[in-house]
Formats: structure tokens, C-alpha cells, sequence
DNA sequence: CCGCCAATCAAACGCCCGTTTGAATCATAC
DNA sequence: GTATGATTCAAACGGGCGTTTGATTGGCGG
């Protein structure tokens, strides 16, 4: 066995990951220090070095370990919409459903673990560190490709970027949901309701509604062409 | 006058507000250090300490500067409608076009500037630093208390705590769509479509429309009381 | 049994951080 | 004209950062 010796193979890894993911959702990236995460882990400071090859490359694996597998489980959610539709054109609550309900799910999971994650991808995604957020826009584009041609087919009345920034909206509005219930109790003092069984249909309501919400008048003036 | 000497009065603190919040808002708080800010701003190294204690004064400062004006903006919007309503219920899109609104409204103003900052507050309020998130909240409680209790007020059917929940998903839309254009354009590859004057309208009909989704079933377990 | 190599370790490296210091510099009041 | 007090300035402080180094360990194939 190899518990008590040095070489302790992929385990030594796994632990600096696990202690990453943790300090980073709680101080940030910046905010988390080396010393800090191996501290946590109980192995040498070298060793993110050694394993992955400094921080950045640390910050990466972080993130693709839990999306790889985010996004598998969205596809798989997807894919059998599809299998049961048949080639018909889906539901769009489905498919809001299979994109941020999965999400949600992830966030229950993992012994509390995936919504920290969730709401440590949350913040990245729209943070100010440009090297980290075209990574996860590189591990994202796939999945939400297919998800977005998806809600084209299912909504062909309405207009593509119309649908490209409603998503953008959900995307913001899941990820305040995440991980904004410390923030929610804020600014009110008293209250307690974060059960996450209950804010699935609450979220999914919300962006369901905002979803088939009317479309904007559209008031360019280079579309009141031709009136003279 | 007082241009070429060194004592200069209130000049050298805007400089630093101003310097500090375009770099705040550029590569986060952790990431921009004291001498970045006062590189930019032409000011010595010690200038921030004198006028603002520390680096965590400055950023107090340079947060409540903003957000003063736009509550401030935020509230007569309110008062307006309050006038116009003359004690009736007010329209759950009137209100919720004060709120957000006026922060798409700033965001366009301020050449520039104010679509930065509002895209750091986003950020700031779900993110891990706490000292600066408790801040805020105070900054917000006020005026946020007032919307929501007129939103109770136009909403008399909702539960409080589902307007609440909406409340707040309706903050985490608007924070993507202040902050995410970047983001948005991210996985799309060819997206240009960020004129602000049909951002507004496309947010309001997202907000609103998810204000209005039907209420989520309760499936409360504890709800089926009294059967037996 | 030995050479090999992946893995771990303690220690140090140079750099940049936020803050402090104490002198220099001015406008103003007397 | 000089004392005063607010402001600016160059320089340094101690400390934490990410990374590198070079030795040490220990399982494994020859």
C-alpha cells in the first residue's frame, strides 16, 4: 500500500484540487494563496508546481475537472430529449430545464462541495481575469452551442439574438440563484428559505417567464426605412 | 490658482477615485495594486493613505461615491411615480423599471465610465470578499427596502418571499447584462449587438416577464398537514 | 542489488505588496 | 517675515507572494 511513504501517487493531486476548489469559492482566486491550498492539503508547496505546473495551470484544472463533467450531464439531459422527441422540435421549458436545472442538481450534489463550485464559476465567469474566462468559454462553447441551436429550433419566431441575450439574462439570473443567497439575506435582515428543492421551481418559473416574455418593440430608427 | 504647486486641494483625491475605479473595474480589487492607482492618477505613493487611510478606504470611497448618486436617481425615479400614482399601487413595471433602469441608464452615462462601474459592483456583490459585500448592503438596504415594499404593495396576490427570490434573480439578469457583452460574445464567436438603447428594452421584457411567471407549485411536504 | 525515475521535501530566490516615516513644500494667518 | 498646519514627496520597511533549486526518498524493472 501507500499510505504512509512519500510517493503516494494521484492521490497527492486530487487533494491539492480539492483544497483549491474550497479556498478559491471562499476568497477568490487572487485572494488564495499557495501556501494556503497546499497548506490545506497537507502537501509540499512544490507540489502544484510539480503536478500542474504553477497556479494558472492549477486554476484550470479546477474548473475543468467539475465543468468536463457539468457539461456531460447537460448533454445527456439534452440527448434524451431528443431521443424522445424524435426529431421534433423541443419543448423550451425542457431545455432550460436540462441547461439550468442541471446545474441546480450539481450545485445539491457533491456533499455541498458543487455549490460553492457553481458559485466560484459564477463570479469567474464574468470577472476581470481574462485568461481564466476564455478558458471557460472555451470548455462552454460546445455545450452551449448545441443547447442554443436547440432553443433556435424550438422557438423559430423568435429572433436568434433576441434568444443569444435571453439566455445571457438566465445565465445571470442562475448564477445570482447559486450563489447569491448570502447576499438575498443581505439586505433583509431576517430570512432563511434557501432549501434547494425549493429553488429549482422558483428559478425555473422566473426564467421560463422571462424566456416567453414579449418581444421588445423594436424602435431603431434605421428600421423605419422606406416611408417616404 | 492652485494648478503647478504641490497642495492642490480636493483635485488629488478625484484623481484617485477616478484612477482607481477604471482600474478596479479593469482587473479587480486584489488585482490593482496601490501603485498602478496612483501611477495613473500622477499622484505620489502615499497620497491614498493620507487621504483615505489604506487601500480599503480607498475602495470604500470609491464605491460609495457612485452608488450614492445612483440610489439617489433610483429614489426620485420612485418618488415620481409615488406623485403620479397619488397613494395608489404603483405598476410592477414602473417599479422595476426605476430600479433597473436607472442603472442602465448610468451605466450609458458617465462616458463610459458608468458601464464600468456598475460592472464592478456586479461582480463585487456575489463576490468573496466580505468586507466590501457588507459594505454594500448597507449602501443598498434603504433604497432596496423601498422598491421591495412597493413591489409588495403592486403584488398584494404574490408571496413576499417569492418576490423576494424574483428580486434578486432580476439583480443577477441585469448584472450580466451591464457586465457580459464580453462574456456573451464569448461563445458565439461573431456577436456585435451591444448598443445600450436596445439593451434596455430587451432586459425590461426579460425582468418583467419573469416577474409575472406563474408561481412554482408548492410541494412542500409539510404543506399536506391534516390528512390523516 | 542496483540504477532509474517519479515524487516529495526544506530552503531559498527575487519580486511586489500595503504601509510608514520624516523631511520638503506650499498657502495662509498673524 | 515668520510660525503654522495641511499636503506632497522619496525612500525604506517587513512580509507574503509564486516559483525554483537541489537533495532525498522509495517503488520497480534490469
Amino acid at each position: 500500500m501507500n499510505d504512509v511513504h512519500g510517493r503516494q501517487g494521484p492521490e497527492t493531486r486530487k487533494r491539492i484540487l480539492d483544497a483549491a476548489e474550497a479556498l478559491f469559492a471562499e476568497n477568490g482566486l487572487d485572494a488564495t494563496s499557495m501556501r494556503m491550498i497546499t497548506g490545506r492539503a497537507g502537501v509540499n508547496l512544490a507540489a502544484v508546481n510539480y503536478h500542474f505546473g504553477g497556479k494558472d495551470g492549477l486554476i484550470q484544472e479546477v474548473f475543468r475537472r467539475r465543468l468536463t463533467e457539468l457539461n456531460r450531464r447537460r448533454l445527456a439531459a439534452l440527448e434524451a430529449l431528443q431521443a424522445e422527441a424524435g426529431g421534433a422540435a423541443l419543448r423550451p421549458s425542457r431545455i432550460v430545464k436540462a441547461f439550468f436545472g442541471t446545474a441546480l442538481e450539481m450545485a445539491a450534489d457533491m456533499d455541498g462541495g458543487g455549490a460553492r463550485f457553481l458559485q466560484l464559476m459564477g463570479r469567474t465567469y464574468t470577472g476581470p481575469n481574462e485568461f481564466v474566462r476564455n478558458f471557460l468559454a472555451e470548455e462552454y462553447a460546445e455545450c452551449v452551442d448545441r443547447f442554443l441551436t436547440e432553443l433556435y429550433r424550438a422557438l423559430p419566431d423568435v429572433p436568434r439574438e433576441e434568444i443569444l441575450w435571453r439566455f445571457h439574462f438566465m445565465m445571470g439570473a442562475t448564477s445570482y440563484a447559486i450563489g447569491g443567497a448570502d447576499a438575498l439575506q443581505l439586505f433583509t435582515g431576517e430570512f432563511d428559505d434557501r432549501d434547494p428543492a425549493r429553488l429549482e421551481p422558483r428559478l425555473m418559473s422566473f426564467l421560463l417567464g422571462g424566456l416567453r416574455g414579449p418581444l421588445p418593440e423594436v424602435v431603431s430608427p434605421a428600421a423605419r426605412r422606406s416611408v417616404a
